[in-house]
RNA sequence: GGGGGGGUUCCCGAGUGGUCAAAGGGGGCAGACUGUAAAUCUGUUGGCUGACGCCUUCGAGGGUUCGAAUCCUUCCCCCCCCA
């Protein structure tokens, strides 16, 4: 497949206007490439991967990612949320966040060649005659017209009209930044195509757009930090690792498509292979290692699946486990694990051992009284398989 | 401005004086099963205690009561409809 026909069919919903995309994008003149993101949860998870690799694949073929961080957007806060005591990030606040988030972002785009720009350059000063100029090329049939509006007009949900404004902000963004293209999640369509009416209010040609399929995260929902279902790109390699391998096995393929950069000639004969009987935990190793790669290099990505398949598959005790120090002397196992914050408070504790989780040196525990003894020798504690310490007394 | 409906444990949601730490579902955690998972099944899901039990929790404060998530009162917040 060539490297045009693949950035507009690979993961995509739906890209428009096809083929003005496909012209613009093969002549060679550089597009600017528009992503907005919002600064204010504090990891980027594997969901907002998936425009930056479209974006990566943009890069390559000599075009410029321009990165809108929606500071001001961000600050007037998303109506439907219902946590309305979020209090607004000051600047200075939004780019200490933007650090952390450009190292993360900076494993898959080429940083040197990367526009960045914060909306309230140009918002913050917007006058309210400014706003009704804009406010002027929508009708509210139109707004209603949008999918999650309409749903909830008929049932007679609230809808802000806070949540009007916000296509509206994030549309003349596009005129801000000039945007050719601008990408999205689909359910950003509406926003993205309010770009191309305030751009052409503006004289500017309308940018193309190109959405998304939303991933889905750990849980079945798609993927989102107040879910509390992501994968973050800054995930310690194992957990990464880990986290891939308990995806439901159905989204191997997808994930495949979205979140690496697998060649889709290798997607697809995995996808046969799958199909005609090859164990899916092979093809979902695959999958683990390339994005553990992506984010943490090839050997920390190896070093990870080795402690995968030894832990998971032989059920033997990973290479490293965490050595936690404490006082020595005689406790129950409950107050151990609470004290070594193997468990997050002693009724949990309790419940651990009652349910047959909890492990001393390889031996289940029956009794919640258990005593153990911490001194110099270490003492294995396993809660599940996945909490795993040793603990060995200490004084100071 | 008028009328009506609400705020419950991580989420949704039941509960209208004691049997409520509070049904049910979701999610989480643990166990079984699985050469990873998913699905399924089981257990568990505020804190402290070895245990009896005690403490904190049902928007916030005050009150009635032997006893309140449930009644009264003040306040805060949210939603819908009509104007």
């Amino acid at each position: 497949m060539n490297p045009i026909d693949e950035l507009l069919t690979r993961g995509v919903t739906q890209a428009i206007d096809q083929e003005n995309l496909r012209r613009r994008a093969a002549a060679g003149a550089p597009l600017r490439i528009k992503l907005g993101i919002d600064p204010t949860g504090p990891l980027l998870h594997l969901g907002r991967a998936v425009p930056l690799l479209k974006l990566r694949a943009f890069q390559d073929l000599g075009h410029l990612p321009v990165i809108v961080i929606g500071d001001f957007t961000g600050r007037i806060g998303d109506a439907s949320d219902k946590d309305a005591e979020r209090r607004m990030l000051s600047r200075e606040e939004v780019e200490a966040n933007m650090a952390g988030y450009m190292a993360q972002i900076g494993r898959i785009l080429d940083m040197d060649r990367v526009e960045v720009t914060y909306n309230s350059d140009w918002l913050g000063t917007m006058s309210f005659e400014e706003v009704a100029h804009l406010a002027n090329h929508f009708s509210v049939a139109e707004m209603l017209d949008r999918d999650n509006f309409s749903k909830r007009f008929q049932e007679g949900k609230r809808i802000s009209l806070r949540e009007f404004l916000y296509p509206l902000m994030q549309g003349y963004d596009s005129v801000a930044v000039r945007a050719d293209v601008e990408l999205g999640g689909n359910d950003q369509l509406f926003n993205l195509l309010a770009g191309r009416t305030i751009q052409r209010a503006y004289g500017q040609p309308p940018q193309d757009v190109i959405t998304f399929g939303m991933l889905e995260g750990t849980d079945g929902r798609k993927m989102s930090t107040t879910y509390g279902n992501i994968i973050a790109m800054a995930d310690p390699p194992e957990e990464q690792f880990g986290r891939v391998m308990r995806l439901k096995d159905e989204l191997i393929i997808p994930y495949f498509e979205l979140t690496t950069r697998v060649e889709l000639g290798r997607v697809t004969e995995l996808r046969a292979a799958l199909l005609s009987g090859m164990n899916p935990m092979e093809a979902k190793l695959v999958l683990a290692e390339e994005i553990v790669t992506l984010y943490h290099g090839l050997d920390q990505a190896r070093t990870a699946r080795e402690q995968f398949l030894k832990v998971f598959r032989q059920r033997e005790l990973p290479d490293e486990i965490p050595e936690i120090q404490l006082p020595p002397g005689d406790r129950t196992i409950q107050a151990l694990l609470a004290e070594a914050a193997l468990a997050p408070s002693r009724s949990e504790a309790g419940r651990l051992v009652r349910g047959g989780g909890v492990k001393v040196d390889g031996h289940v525990v029956a009794e919640v009284t258990q005593t153990v003894c911490i001194g110099a020798t270490p003492l294995l504690v396993q809660v599940g398989r996945r909490r795993i310490a040793r603990i060995i007394g200490s004084h100071g």
